[in-house]
DNA sequence: CGAGCAACCTGCATGC
DNA sequence: TGCATGCAGGTTGCTC
């Protein structure tokens, strides 16, 4: 599921449900995840209260007084807020149950996601310390992107989903991104003008906002913190259209691969 | 520095 | 109906 206007659309949906509630219990049905789920999220976090959920690239970054549980969804990863009583289903690994009887139900069937817990300041967390700009934030711009585009000889795609570059770029809005400002995905970073590079900047934030705006646009199986299954597909104007018209000029659009990755464009509109 | 690939997993669509 | 194959929204970390 997980692009970055979904795991903004979890947060802003399970904010408001757990801020500010203690944790009573820890239940961990599946320990392994990408990386084993940290102990301390079952010694640890039990008694203690969540201050904040927070955001940075595709992290979920739920704030206590003796630290920060980060979560990532991975591939396939849902959290929602559901009554503590409701038995889990399959691939519901986590339960964070808090002393209202509500329930943080972590469900990840591929299980690419993690459960990991720090204790010092997040931004000293290996995971966080590296990454570029939020796209979204005004650290990404023009003055920003430029400099780094023009220094480095890789795929145009490939670059705006390098997290050293900016956050939070999936690979269904790379795609996206690149055919609202009409680059070609393989073109050489080094290689698009100014103008253009400007235009990319524009389209990735226009198309994440856009996308956080509808609620997160999402593939089959996301479900969104009230259970309801979010499906917005037909707004893609690229992705997973292999062979199907272009919206604007009518031409099929092509599929390669990129950096091992689907990649979808219009051979007329993208150059 | 950049490219390629393996790894972590399950579910689903497709084709024989 | 059953089985094999390939593909899927992410990211790290290794080799060449």
């Amino acid at each position: 599921m997980p692009e970055l206007p979904e795991v903004e659309t979890t947060r802003r949906g399970i904010a408001p449900h757990v801020e500010g509630k203690k944790v009573i219990k820890v239940i961990v049905r599946q320990p392994k995840l990408r990386w084993p789920i940290s102990p301390e999220i079952s010694t640890l976090l039990p008694g203690l209260t969540i201050k904040r959920v927070k955001r940075r690239a595709k992290y979920l970054l739920i704030e206590t007084e003796k630290g920060t549980l980060i979560i990532h969804l991975g591939m396939s990863g849902s959290l929602r807020v559901i009554n503590a009583n409701i038995l889990p289903e399959k691939h519901e690994h986590i339960d964070i149950i808090f002393n209202d009887n509500k329930c943080l139900r972590y469900k990840d069937p591929r299980r690419f996601g993690c459960l990991l817990w720090t204790s010092t300041p997040i931004q000293q967390h290996k995971l966080i310390q590296h990454l570029g700009p939020e796209p979204l934030s005004d650290a990404f711009d023009l003055a920003n992107f430029y400099p780094k585009a023009k220094s480095k000889k890789v795929a145009i795609k490939r670059l705006i989903m390098d997290g050293h570059i900016v956050v939070g770029v999936g690979n269904i809005y790379a795609s996206e991104a690149l055919f609202l400002s009409g680059i070609h995905p393989k073109r050489t970073a080094n290689n698009i003008s100014k103008t253009r590079l400007s235009n990319l900047v524009i389209a990735i934030k226009d198309i994440l906002a856009q996308a956080i705006e509808q609620g997160g646009t999402t593939l089959k199986d996301f479900v969104n913190s009230e259970g309801k299954p979010g499906y917005f597909q037909q707004t893609l104007n690229v992705y997973g259209r292999a062979k199907q018209p272009c919206t604007h000029c009518k031409t099929p659009i092509k599929q390669i691969v990129i950096g091992q990755r689907s990649t979808f464009y219009c051979p007329q509109c993208q150059r």
